[in-house]
DNA sequence: GTGAAAGCGCTAACAA
DNA sequence: TTGTTAGCGCTTTCAC
């Protein structure tokens, strides 16, 4: 393997000239510049990043540990922060933890191990202790879409419990009034925001909780399918469903055709996430939606902030994204974002994110 | 930072003894090894996996180079290669080059300097120039998905000739004349791959092929969109559409709802790879489902096999998996796969690859 | 504008 | 079973 010392041996240099060279340094005359670029040519020579990294004390790269590759949310966020880390000139290593404990602690141990930057993390229940055993001490992280209690870390996530309010509250101007939530895992906080949301919105309505419909599930397709199955057992079927996130809301779907029921005539769906990319499939469900991509991005943004010194010490900070209400035709033929039923602050604009996607940042 | 050398301090032996503890290396007494697991634990001892891979010349990591992070099937690969390089002790490290040869060129430029182990690449029509100039010599590459002539990188991909010939056959065995086949990317030697089942299909059937039927696209969905217009904006509209992916199955479905053209009643669509997550949702779409997460494994386990020597030096080896014809809701009321219907040798099993998921192997 | 010396944290090869 | 020596390929510090 051809090294620096090779390079410059060509060139008639020094390595450390090599090295100004191939870091784009100022300091080297344009003539014995090209002169280094011309022997990196002839030689095929490849910098070691791997030693820079171990002399810089950086690796250049990011963890991404997410809890379920193959949705469609995840998916996006990780389009976002791959776009994010690769402007940066970082590269983002992929873990898939599966919503188990044990192989998120196994993730951040080996991330630890390399020497990662930095972490956007979404994190399981029992992740605060995987992190402070895992990681050295001083590597950033980003909690993604859950907020654990006692950590310094920022966080980015997406605020359902409004957005789940304002699709009930959608659902109940309708005219629905045995609304059913299902299919969230009830380890997750994210589970009970959602469950909250709905909760406030019924209240509101002036209409009592019925335990029996807010049924719970693992957030995939089998357990909205199981959480159906479970609703129409009962004596009372629901008008409405809300499966708590884009797969769910496909079980759901099945399970309800599977049952002879029609959507949106017998029973109206409606989902957390869009199950299909940019609602182009029929019938269109009324979702609520999450930025992902620009979840995905802002936190890998924070991390960078972190890194390069800016913010390198600020206080933890949390950015909010905002939910959107997207109305289609399971439930009636409108398709256009509501946001009047948002309500409650919900789309209020931080400045220093852009307002983009409409976070709203608040430090903790 | 703590290092080997204060672990070795505090357990008053030499840094070697506690490399050889940390890499549960044999030929240290139990007691010795018990001082340095104190030690270890005293001080939160994390080794550099950097500095580890810059002695040994290995990074531990392993690439993944795709072309759209938010296809479903790829999505399935990555999950199956992250498995299989977790199993390892690898990990995975993420592209998204978006077809874009620039993109690709810049990832591998990237992988190269990170010394990356190996490479997993869906290559785009001119990966051949940037693998070449910018992975170090001696990194295996495991082509995916796509096969590119003169290159000397094992491939993984799926027979989507015979899966999309057995998918046309079957709508020709219902007695549809008139299929199109559209959304393929014609950079891509998948579309052209498609196409040619395709129109085998048709010759057996003695039908003359129209190339007015063959509608190219982006593998997205708008582009399935903007062909179903064009279909439909000539003389008679097919009677049958085969989709090249995932995502143009749901721009074809939602250009003909829009269009006023219901499914299956009057056009009949099909797709290659499930556009739902295991089919739940409906109504049901006949589809060639290509294996994804087997390919994503054994594509990473073909790398693994080139990293431990056993088969570091073989010939490159092809592995071709076979495509399951899953006859749906949209043609017809059935919902198994249709075996008899692949015909042509596709059903092979290989021995050395256990033929779970029927993979046809052969070297090149 | 350029270079010499030192060392990042680890492990292979050899020695004891 | 344990330790010593040397060096992976690069960049930082300081000197010229």
């Amino acid at each position: 393997m051809v090294g620096i010392h090779d390079v410059a041996r060509r060139a008639g240099v020094s390595p450390i000239t090599v090295s100004r060279v191939v870091n784009n340094r100022t300091g080297v005359r344009a003539a014995t510049r090209q002169r280094v670029l011309d022997a990196i040519a002839e030689l095929s020579y490849i910098p070691n990043a791997v030693a820079r990294g171990l002399k810089q004390a950086r690796s250049g790269m990011l963890a991404l540990i997410i809890t379920d590759i193959t949705s469609p949310f995840f998916t996006d966020v990780a389009r976002g922060a791959e776009d994010a880390a690769r402007g940066a000139g970082l590269s983002l290593v992929l873990g898939n933890s599966e919503e188990d404990p044990a192989l998120e602690a196994e993730y951040l141990r080996v991330m630890g191990e390399r020497r990662i930057d930095g972490v956007v993390l979404v994190p399981t229940n029992q992740a605060v202790d995987a992190i402070s055993r895992s990681l050295p001490s001083g590597v950033p992280v980003v909690l993604f879409d859950r907020d654990v209690p006692g950590l310094d870390a920022d966080v980015v996530c997406c605020d359902t419990h409004a957005g789940t309010q304002a699709l009930c509250r959608y659902l109940l101007a309708l005219g629905h009034r045995r609304i059913a939530i299902v299919g969230g895992l009830p380890t997750v906080e994210t589970w009970h925001e959602r469950v909250g949301g709905y909760e406030a919105a019924l209240q509101e309505a002036g209409i009592a909780v019925s335990p029996e419909l807010e049924v719970p599930g693992d957030y995939k397709g089998t357990g909205g399918a199981a959480a159906v199955r479970a609703l129409l057992g009962q004596g009372t079927a629901p008008d409405a469903i809300i499966a708590a996130n884009a797969q769910v809301a496909l079980g759901v779907l099945d399970a309800l055709v599977a049952a002879g029921y029609r959507t949106p005539e017998d029973i109206v769906v409606a989902s957390i996430d869009d199950p299909l990319p940019r609602s182009t499939f029929w019938p269109r469900l009324t979702v609520v939606e999450q930025p992902g991509y620009d979840m995905g991005k802002t936190a890998v943004e924070l991390l960078i902030g972190r890194l390069t010194g800016n913010d390198r010490a600020a206080p933890p900070r949390k950015v909010v994204f905002e939910a959107t209400l997207l109305v289609g035709s399971t439930s009636d033929g409108v398709d256009q974002p509501v946001p009047g039923l948002t309500g409650d602050g919900v789309g209020a604009t931080d400045g220093r994110m852009g307002g983009k996607k409409r976070p709203i940042a608040s430090s903790r």
